[in-house]
DNA sequence: CTAGGGTTAG
């Protein structure tokens, strides 16, 4: 038998570090007699990677002889474990550099959110690989800055499929769905695969959209060429499908898939969560406790956020309670905006407000936005102006609560202080993204805007007399429309067409017309409903005998029970996955080719929005 | 055989 040489030993030391059994690796480690910076770099690697820092750089500053790799090893390893200002002064002395050290370096400065210094760290590299441009593509994307990312997808002149999957990534987690389907279809028609990532970008990409019978046929595909036996695949599915209102087929991929991870469970208790089912999302949780697997900062949110909605705040209190004393997690400030919102909800307002003043840092512009919304709803207009106040300072170019807190000034008389707010508005040139919504009938997205009279839907007369009818309904029901503008948000060109015309009920209304007796009519608004609209589509469920979903920029309106969708549209995306075998075709009409900075955090902010077109 | 990109979130 012959002995053994370092190759071997490093390769056993290699499995054993990728387990993550690195106690064991350590053993084998001491047994090798001679050890090269191979096998030494291994196992600062692994170290590294379980995040016993100091035991990897005492293996570093031992080591006789360091290479690039070595160093680049130790510096990523800090990197990873969020020690970026140390990994810079070995940055710093190190005596020799190539790609992958600067792009180690960059990474770290990204994932912190230091993009100024990630950005100046690109400039001064000599070489920039492709990998170092796609990292800074997602680091600009994950720091909001989508026109800077796509301006360096735009630079890099040598693309692989990792530039193109990063470029679909950023536009789909920041919010812009038909650019991310653009950029994926252009990948294509100049030949290029898609890869892992990228199909995971679009299925997400299809779960905001809510478009069901493409995410079902992406679903199936997956299901064909097996990728959906994948950990990540199955949580985007599963995401996709509760997105998309499927709750139960949801259910089905997690129950049938054999190795749960954190993400999956975590993945059903949000959708859950997101449809108001906290019954079913509390049991989940528990099942997880009992699964072995510990809950996370996601879970929590998920949870909290599931009892806030149904006003579960005893569960919610006590929940939030056992996050510090029994799971580990320390709250961070989306937890405590979820219990403002639970306390808020119920009513609870001074007890949010000193959720808000006991919380750690600084209570950001959802936090204040959630306790607004709680005020409205009591009526509480002292505490509504602290809030509004707040946002306004938060958020300057947000027209939302210059407007309420003008309102809240009216209601009180205060005439100086809202001929002030409007002077400030104006310069400011403020303007809101107009309200609208979508229903698919027959293949087509129909979209509606507030008051479509510009260019109305083709059946626009037919839609009236339905409206007209409902209305009639509605008044023997003994529906009133709610006129109280005084805590409303009420947008200044919708104010101008009655409550009739909000573009949800347009777009119910069309649903009752066009969708089959016994199906859902699925509605979707890119704002958040109105109070008035959510009750009188209550009514209309109930008089019609129809179930309805509205989903609109917040969450899922379940009238009866069910879920959905929309979709906008003048260009036909064609995702073709090769080597998968399949083509969808999406209609979509007219979306702007570029996409200023301003509007990079806004969710659901459509660039511009057009009334029905026919085609 | 060692270093750089994939899943969930109010």
């Amino acid at each position: 038998m012959p002995e053994k040489n370092v190759v071997s030993w490093t390769v056993m030391l290699g499995g054993l570090v990728q387990d993550g059994r690195i106690d064991e690796a350590r053993a084998l480690f001491d047994k090798i007699p001679v050890k090269d910076v191979v096998a030494r770099t291994s196992m600062i690697g692994g170290y590294c990677q379980v995040g016993r820092l100091a035991e990897a750089r005492e293996l570093f500053d031992e080591m006789p002889r360091r290479n690039v790799i070595a160093w680049t090893t130790m510096i990523s390893g800090y990197v990873q474990n969020q020690r970026v200002d140390v990994a810079r002064k070995l940055f710093e002395v190190m005596p020799e550099k190539n790609e992958v050290s600067w792009t180690a370096m960059l990474m770290g400065y990204t994932q912190c959110g230091r993009i100024e210094e990630a950005s100046e760290l690109f400039d001064a590299m000599p070489v920039k690989s492709v990998v170092s441009c796609n990292a800074l593509i997602l680091g600009f994307g994950q720091n909001g800055k989508v026109a800077k990312a796509r301006h360096i997808f735009d630079q890099t002149r040598e693309k692989d499929d990792g530039t193109w999957s990063s470029m679909i990534k950023v536009y789909e987690r920041q919010g812009f769905e038909l650019e991310a389907l653009g950029v994926f279809t252009l990948m294509q028609s100049l030949g290029v695969k898609p890869n892992f990532p990228s199909l995971i970008s679009v299925l997400s990409v299809c779960a905001t959209l809510a478009i069901l019978d493409h995410g079902r046929q992406v679903h199936a595909q997956l299901v064909k060429s097996r990728f959906d036996s994948d950990v990540y695949v199955a949580s985007v599915l599963i995401t996709t499908y509760m997105k998309c209102g499927d709750i139960v087929k949801a259910k089905r991929v997690f129950d049938r898939f054999p190795h749960k991870d954190i993400v999956m469970w975590n993945s059903v208790i949000t959708g859950y969560a997101q449809h108001g089912l906290a019954e079913e999302a509390l049991r989940v949780f528990n099942d997880m406790f009992y699964s072995g697997i510990p809950a996370d900062d996601v879970t929590f949110i998920g949870v909290l956020s599931a009892c806030s909605y149904t006003g579960q705040v005893k569960e919610g209190l006590e929940i939030f309670e056992s996050m510090t004393s029994k799971y580990l997690v320390e709250p961070r400030t989306e937890h405590y905006a979820c219990m403002v919102d639970l306390l808020g909800r119920a009513g609870r307002l001074n007890e949010a407000m000193d959720m808000i003043k006991k919380m750690p840092g600084e209570a950001d512009a959802i936090i204040w936005g959630s306790l607004l919304g709680a005020c409205r709803k009591h009526m509480n207009m002292d505490m509504a102006e602290v809030a509004a106040k707040k946002l306004v300072q938060l958020e300057p170019k947000n027209s939302g609560p210059h407007i309420l807190l003008s309102n809240i000034y009216a209601s009180k008389g205060r005439w100086a202080d809202v001929a002030e707010l409007r002077k400030n508005m104006r310069s400011r040139n403020m303007s809101k993204s107009p309200g609208c919504s979508w229903i698919e009938v027959e293949k087509k997205v129909h979209m509606f805007t507030g008051g479509g009279e510009s260019m109305p839907h083709p059946e626009h007369s037919m839609i009236m007399r339905m409206w007209e009818k409902l209305s009639g309904l509605l008044k023997e029901a003994g529906y009133c429309p709610d006129s109280s503008f005084a805590l409303h948000d009420v947008d200044e060109e919708e104010k101008a067409y009655s409550l009739g015309y909000h573009s949800e009920k347009l777009a119910v209304a069309y649903g009752l017309l066009k969708v089959p007796e016994g199906l859902p009519i699925r509605v979707m608004k890119n704002l958040r409903v109105c109070g008035d609209c959510h009750s009188a589509i209550k009514l209309i469920s109930k008089v019609t005998g129809r179930e309805i979903i509205l989903r609109d920029a917040n969450r899922f309106h379940h009238f009866k029970d069910g879920s959905w969708v929309y979709f906008r549209i003048a260009n036909t995306f064609s995702l073709h996955f090769v080597g998968i075998g399949n083509s969808l075709d999406y209609t979509i009409e007219k979306y702007p080719s570029d996409v200023p900075e301003a509007q990079d955090k806004e969710r659901f902010n459509w660039p511009v929005i057009v009334p029905f077109r026919l085609k």
